[in-house]
RNA sequence: GCCCCCUUCGUCUAGUGGCCCAGGACAUCGCCUUCUCAUGGCGCAAACAGGGGUUCGACUCCCCUAGGGGGUACCA
C-alpha cells in the first residue's frame, strides 16, 4: 500500500453541511473522508452549519444531521459546540470592509462585489493543478444586499473563506460541484491576505442512470407512481398543492411519503437517513460509500472505520463521477449481518424493529431472538425480515397460484391429500418443539412412502405462508405454535377445495 | 452558447511504458450441497469509448472527436 506523504502542519478538517435537510449520502461520504483524514493524522475534524441561507435552513434539520453523523460514528471534534455562520455576521462583515477599503470589492445595487481582474491557478490534490483566465471569471457577489431589519448577510464565498481561516482548516474536503468555486475562493484568500488550503475534490455519486442523486428522485419516483395509478384526488388535505405537485411546480416531500405509502410503493434511498430506515448497518454504508471514489489499493474492499483512520489519504481518490450500486451495497450488508454473533443480531433486529415494525416486537414476545436467527442468513438488510417473515404476524390472505398448483392440486390434489393427512397427526406431536416436530416430520415421510420430506414440507409451506418460501418447516411450525398451524391448515384445506 | 472536469467488464474498481491476449468485488449465467428460500463450494461469460501520434514497446504519455458530469445565482 503506497504511503501518503505526512502534512507538514497539523491537520484540521470540517464538514460543513447547510442545514436545510436531512444528511444526504454524498454529504456523508465527504464526512467520512474529512474525518478519515483528520484521524490519521491526529488532527481535529470540526463540523460548521452553513446558514446564510436563512429562509431554508432548521434548527431541526441540524438535529437530523448531527443525529446522522452520530449513528455513522463520524463525530466532530467540536461537536458541543458548533458554530452557525448566522451568528458571525461580525466577521464577515469585517472581511467586506477590509475587501472594500483596499479597493478590491465594490458595491453594487446594494450588494457587495469582488473584482475578478486576474488568472487564478490553484491545486487541486485530486485534480491537480487549474487555471482560469481573467476573462473567464466574473466579480462574483460576496456580500448580498441588506435584509430588512438592516442585517447582511454574507454569500457562501465569502462566508466558507472567512469561516475556514477562523476555524484554522488546513484541508478543505468537498464534492467535486464547488470545484469551479474554487477560482473565487482562491482570489478571496489572497485577497485577504490569508494563506490558501488544501483543496480536495471528491467526485459525485450517482444514480445508477447516471443523474445525479438528489432529494428529488424521491418526488420523481412517486409522481411516476401516481400517474401511473391515475391517483386524481389529493391524499392530502390540500388539493392545490397536491395537482401543483403533479405538475411538477414542487417537490413536497410530504406527498410524496403519502403517495408512497398509499401505493406501496419504494421511493428511492437519497439520505443516510433512508439507509438507516432500509436496515443498512452504518458500518457497512461507510465501507461501500468510501469505495465509491476510494479504495485502499490491493484488491482490499471490506475495512472498517479504524482501517481508513490508518490508510485514508488523497492519493487513491478517483476523479470519476460513481454511479450507486444497491446491489453491492446489499451483499455487503447481507455478508456482514451473517458474521454477526447471534444475539447481537437479534439486539440489532430488535432495535430495528421497534423503531420501524413494533407488531413484531409485541406479538413475537419472547419468540423474537428464535425469529431472528432464523432470518439472520436470509437477511440483506434489518428490515428483510419483516417482508420475508410477514406470515409471522398475519395469516395469509391469499394463497400463491403457482405455489398451490405446484405443491397442493398437482396430481389430483396430492399435497392437500398429505396435508390433511399431516393435521391428523399433529395433537401427538408433544411436546411442540423443533426435534420433535422434525421427527414427526421424518416419520410421516416413511409412513406415506414420500420420496423426501419436501413431500409434507411444501404443502404445509403453502398452508401457512401462502407461499412456497420459509425458514426450515420445523423451527417454522415450532415458533407459529400448535394451535395456529392447525388453525391455519384447517383454513387451507377449506379455501383450497373451494377454488379447486 | 461559453468555461472546467471526467472516460478499463452491466456496476464499483486494480493497473503509473514491458509483470496485462488486463486482476478483484457486486450483479448475471451454469454446476454441486439442499424440504423451499437463503447460505456455502466450484465454474463460465464479460472491459482498456473511437481516431491519430510518441516509443523497440502503450490501458498507461500527447492531440483530436464523441459521450458523460459540473459551473455559468444576492443557493449552498
Amino acid at each position: 500500500m503506497p504511503d501518503t506523504p505526512s502534512p507538514s502542519q497539523p491537520v484540521v478538517t470540517r464538514f460543513a453541511p447547510s442545514p436545510t435537510g436531512e444528511l444526504h449520502i454524498g454529504g456523508a461520504r465527504t464526512a467520512l473522508f474529512s474525518w478519515a483524514y483528520a484521524r490519521r493524522f491526529n488532527g481535529r475534524f470540526l463540523l460548521r452549519f452553513e446558514d446564510t441561507d436563512q429562509k431554508r435552513s432548521s434548527k431541526q434539520a441540524e438535529l437530523n444531521i448531527l443525529r446522522d453523523l452520530d449513528w455513522l460514528g463520524l463525530r466532530a471534534d467540536n461537536h458541543d459546540d458548533i458554530p452557525r455562520q448566522s451568528q458571525r455576521l461580525d466577521l464577515y462583515n469585517t472581511a467586506t470592509r477590509k475587501l472594500l477599503d483596499m479597493g478590491l470589492a465594490y458595491e453594487d445595487a446594494g450588494a457587495v462585489r469582488l473584482r475578478m481582474d486576474q488568472d487564478v491557478s490553484f491545486r487541486d490534490e485530486v485534480y491537480g493543478d487549474i487555471t482560469v483566465k481573467a476573462d473567464e471569471l466574473e466579480d462574483f457577489v460576496i456580500r448580498k444586499a441588506p435584509e430588512a431589519d438592516g442585517r447582511t448577510f454574507p454569500t457562501f464565498h465569502l462566508a466558507v473563506v472567512v469561516d475556514d481561516v477562523h476555524m484554522g482548516v488546513t484541508h478543505v474536503i468537498r464534492g467535486q460541484e464547488h470545484l469551479s468555486n474554487t477560482p473565487k475562493h482562491a482570489r478571496l484568500y489572497d485577497a485577504l491576505g490569508h494563506a490558501r488550503p488544501i483543496w480536495v475534490h471528491t467526485p459525485s455519486i450517482m444514480n445508477p442512470d447516471g443523474s445525479k442523486m438528489s432529494k428529488r428522485d424521491k418526488a420523481k419516483t412517486a409522481r411516476n407512481a401516481a400517474q401511473q395509478a391515475g391517483i386524481l384526488q389529493s391524499p392530502i388535505d390540500d388539493p392545490k398543492r397536491y395537482e401543483a405537485f403533479l405538475n411538477k411546480d414542487n417537490d413536497d416531500l410530504d406527498i410524496a411519503l403519502h403517495i408512497a405509502s398509499v401505493l406501496g410503493v419504494e421511493l428511492p434511498e437519497i439520505d443516510v437517513a433512508d439507509f438507516r430506515q432500509s436496515g443498512y448497518l452504518p458500518a457497512v454504508l461507510l465501507n461501500y460509500i468510501a469505495l465509491l471514489g476510494w479504495n485502499p489499493g490491493d484488491d482490499i474492499e471490506r475495512f472498517d472505520l479504524p482501517f481508513m483512520a490508518e490508510h485514508f489519504g488523497f492519493d487513491r481518490i478517483n476523479r470519476k463521477n460513481a454511479k450507486f450500486d444497491r446491489d453491492k451495497l446489499a451483499a455487503f450488508n447481507q455478508e456482514a449481518l451473517a458474521a454477526l454473533p447471534p444475539d447481537e443480531f437479534a439486539t440489532k433486529l430488535r432495535e430495528h424493529f421497534a423503531a420501524f415494525h413494533t407488531a413484531f416486537v409485541e406479538r413475537l414476545g419472547d419468540g423474537f431472538a428464535t425469529f431472528a436467527a432464523m432470518y439472520q442468513e436470509r437477511s440483506k438488510t434489518l428490515d428483510d425480515p419483516a417482508t420475508l417473515g410477514r406470515f409471522f404476524i398475519d395469516a395469509p390472505a391469499d394463497y400463491d397460484d403457482k405455489a398451490v398448483k405446484k405443491n397442493l392440486t398437482k396430481n389430483d390434489g396430492e399435497g392437500l391429500a398429505m396435508l390433511a393427512a399431516f393435521a391428523e397427526t399433529i395433537d401427538a406431536i408433544e411436546p411442540w418443539d423443533t426435534p420433535t416436530i422434525q421427527a414427526g416430520l421424518e416419520s410421516f415421510t416413511v409412513d406415506k412412502q414420500l420420496k423426501n420430506i419436501g413431500g409434507i414440507a411444501q404443502p404445509l409451506r403453502v398452508a401457512i405462508t401462502g407461499s412456497a418460501v420459509s425458514p426450515p418447516i420445523d423451527a417454522t411450525l415450532a415458533l407459529l405454535g400448535q394451535q395456529e398451524v392447525k388453525a391455519r391448515i384447517a383454513r387451507c384445506l377449506e379455501t383450497v377445495h373451494d377454488q379447486a
